[in-house]
DNA sequence: CAAACATTCACACATGTGTGCTAAGGTTGC
DNA sequence: GCAACCTTAGCACACATGTGTGAATGTTTG
């Protein structure tokens, strides 16, 4: 049984042993397991799940926003139409105004 | 005062009034506004709304999708770290064999 | 000016997401 | 074989998102 068990690994990388299994259960982090069924963690999911902080702390990106990233890469259909619709959308200049609409608002809070 | 008002917009899109305004206030769909403070739904505008419309029927993509993708479009970092995140994951297999069993799971159901 | 409509604000509720905890049962390693 | 750990399933809760509805107030236009 080669491998870090989930609770090792929620040691070493900071996360909850509860949110190893979350992130397994929605394919973000998917250790390999033993033949009994115990998570087993390498190095490599070791490093996606400091990836995954890393992402978490500096941007504020979520695991559902990574779920969709992921659709985004993997639809080309969806990529193209989410972006065609925001491409048009800067095109007609209303989202610059939105945006500082909304430093104002920040500014006067 | 030209222009469609909230309602109008409404009758004409789809959306309700209410969720013009929602998408207003997220920067998603922002018309212009009279001197009185009326929304002034213009083509521009519907046009977008019927392409909102169509992303949702057809992907799923919901408002809060298009805000994370919209920043993907506008924070080179933040996109080069999640395109790095999931290339990763990507390499090292665990998603397509995740991907199996999600779907070993729904036929089972 | 008055009727018809808009505005913002707020309460309310359903659904989804992230997280902790417990229960009942299986695995591992000494 | 036993202690220590794991598994899944479930309840519970807080927070965000999407949506309806109503109140108090301002705008438009005939």
């Amino acid at each position: 049984m080669n491998g870090l068990t989930v609770t090792q690994a929620a040691a070493r990388s900071g996360w909850s042993a509860r949110m190893l299994r979350y992130l397994d259960e929605h394919g973000l982090v998917v250790p390999a397991r033993s033949g009994g069924g115990y998570r087993l963690y390498g190095l490599a999911e070791l490093n996606r799940l400091a990836g995954l902080r890393d992402l978490r702390t500096r941007f504020g990106v979520d695991p559902a926003h990574l779920v969709f990233a992921r659709r985004l890469r993997r639809e080309p259909e969806l990529r193209a139409a989410v972006d065609g619709w925001l491409a048009a959308a800067e095109d007609s200049g209303s989202w610059i105004e939105w945006e500082q609409r909304k430093h104002e608002r920040l500014l006067a809070a």
